[in-house]
DNA sequence: GGTGAAACTTCTAATAA
DNA sequence: TTATTAGAAGTTTCACC
């Protein structure tokens, strides 16, 4: 769990998979001007160590049918059922992430449904869970992701 | 923009490109039970139709020093002001992704940094933006990501 | 649509520096 | 740590179902 150490050779590698996992590395090297070679030890050792934790597909979730993001704010009825409750908001899969916060939540999750219908539907079954006493719904109109390379650039150069 | 149809093979190989992109198609063709090709002309085809945005990897950010997750709530001054508001939170890279929302808030958005000394500066930041009157903080004591085969999977059950 | 095989490219591990 | 190299493995194309 302890904080690692890259140095740039190695942050220019992961700042050209992190645009595309499938790059192959012996592109990496010719722009790096390394050899092929040290690029998959490279990388062999920053999966070894952690850093890199494995590689997704990005999805267009909206050509799939699902273009509605909301996120819900979950008041409890007593502390000690949060555990609980984020179980069991797991088992929902429409709930993509969800957080035990402090602040005005107690848990806060992001759900990702077709429609207004459906994410109604979805939002009345978390209300159904035991322990939940109220929640408070925000519908995204417009999400707006930052490249992930900006964060890592922000992170290498304070290295 | 289109919703797009995709097969029981099309899901397969999502599905095993979703925990791994690096995975070999032919590991794919023979778990599938085609030809290697195959594999290739369908993915290049979700490639093609956006279905498959693109690929990324996963990091650890607490092993690189980032552990604290916050999500900050916006209260606009005027909502016109909004476009503005969301391009300024584009600047600050630790802000990672935001939204656009109905309900409480006028603006959504996750942060992640360092800890609480680094976290309430970039909160700082984001006070200072023209045109937001009040910001919310959540403090984020543990986030619990919800796998994203399970979404799939729902979505294609569907189909 | 899909296949299978050929041609091409990339990966990987061992060796050497 | 890095480079080189060669054999293994994977990808991609294409003629043919």
């Amino acid at each position: 769990m302890n904080k690692v150490k890259l140095d740039e050779i190695d942050h220019q590698i992961l700042d050209m998979l992190i645009d595309n996992t499938r790059t192959p590395f012996t592109d990496i090297a010719k722009k790096l001007l390394i050899s092929a070679g040290t690029v998959h030890v490279r990388v062999k050792k920053m999966e070894e160590s952690g850093i890199i934790k494995g590689s997704s597909l990005t999805l267009d979730y909206v050509k799939l049918g699902y273009s509605f993001i909301a996120y819900v704010g979950i008041f409890l009825e007593k502390t000690h059922q949060t555990k609980f409750v984020l179980e069991r908001l797991n088992q929902i899969p429409y709930v993509t992430v969800a957080h035990i916060t402090t602040g005005k939540f107690n848990i806060f999750c992001k759900i990702r449904a077709k429609d207004t219908t459906h994410a109604k539907n979805i939002i009345f079954k978390i209300d159904d869970i035991d322990g939940i006493s109220r929640t408070e719904t925000m519908i995204s109109l417009e999400e707006s992701i930052n490249d992930k390379k900006r964060l890592m650039h922000t992170i290498f150069n304070e290295m």
